[in-house]
DNA sequence: AGAAACGGTATT
DNA sequence: AATACCGTTTCT
């Protein structure tokens, strides 16, 4: 659809320095706890709220497929949002303006076709960050007793690395290149790989893998960005660069957004009646704003 | 098929 | 010269 920008005359100045931009580390530095939004909620009003269905609708739908009949009822219908419309525009014709005064609360319920397994999915900081990598692979698997020096590299982060982001640096052990270092970048929210600071960056700022052309010969003329592969669960192995989910392995049942503030738009995940834990919450707004974001283009960034 | 590691060119 | 990047190979 609106494949030129429609409102965007000249908002690049281009000709003072177009740094390196690395707007999810900018916005989420460190998400505060509660009134901390970052983001404008308005933005996610409308258009966004789809998204979080979508998404709700990917969790449940790809949650467990092994439960999942090949026709069964799944979350194509489950969501219902009590009221897409969005709060913060004005209904023309009505005088109920209140807004999200009182926590107008969408609950996405998201029901398996099964019930609920996972009432305390997250008991508390999961553990995403394998230390180490769950076995030898590849090329010097079973080569010699190579036991990289694997970094942990938790440290000296390279400042264009968005917070929560892990790095993993790998000493070749073998090869006329023995002894160079491979750089790995992990994504916290979908556990992804990359390869390289420009894959990083690309991937925040489309969301996808900017690697991704050259695959059909002629027939994109608009390959942009290509939707979510809802069918992985990324964290459980990490794939390299590609899509962009949640965490497709810890998740709720059922989450419920709540506006907590109307005016700045600050949006808190509930799981049940306990709020999001703050491990989770970065995670969670991240992938939140990933989506809302990839849609809205930088309509959520705009400060008021 | 996917992940890990090496090879080698491009870039700084 | 150093290293960032990514194609390709190798192994699970």
């Amino acid at each position: 659809m609106s494949a030129s920008e429609t409102s965007k005359p000249d908002a690049k100045p281009s000709s003072n320095d177009p740094p390196e931009f690395n707007f999810i580390g900018q916005v989420i530095p460190d998400l505060p706890s509660v009134p901390g939004p970052e983001f404008d909620a308005h933005a996610l009003a409308a258009a966004d709220i789809k998204e979080v269905e979508a998404l709700i609708d990917a969790l449940t739908g790809e949650a467990d497929k092994e439960a999942a009949p090949a026709e069964g009822p799944i979350a194509a219908e489950k969501m219902e949002l009590p009221s897409p419309s969005p709060p913060s525009s004005s209904q023309p014709g009505e005088s109920t303006p209140q807004i999200a005064k009182t926590e107008p609360e969408l609950d996405f319920e998201a029901n398996n076709s099964e019930d609920v397994h996972m009432q305390t999915p997250a008991p508390e900081v999961v553990e995403p960050l394998s230390q180490f990598p769950p076995r030898k692979r590849g090329r010097g698997a079973a080569k010699t007793g190579l036991e990289l020096a694997i970094v942990p590299a938790s440290q000296d982060l390279p400042d264009w690395l968005p917070p929560g982001w892990r790095m993993e640096s790998r000493v070749r052990s073998s090869g006329v290149t023995a002894g160079m270092r491979d750089r790995y970048f992990y994504d916290p929210v979908s556990g992804r790989q990359f390869r390289s600071k420009r894959e990083v960056l690309c991937f925040l700022e489309t969301g996808m893998s900017g690697r991704q052309r050259a695959k059909s010969k002629k027939k994109d003329t608009n390959a942009d960005v290509t939707p979510l592969k809802t069918s992985e669960h990324p964290s459980s192995g990490g794939k390299r660069a590609n899509g962009s989910t949640f965490d497709f392995l810890n998740r709720p049942a059922k989450v419920k957004w709540v506006l907590t503030d109307s005016a700045t738009g600050s949006w808190t995940p509930f799981i049940g009646d306990e709020k999001l834990p703050e491990s989770r919450k970065q995670e969670w707004a991240t992938a939140f704003k990933s989506i809302a974001l990839r849609n809205s283009g930088s309509t959520m960034f705009q400060s008021r």
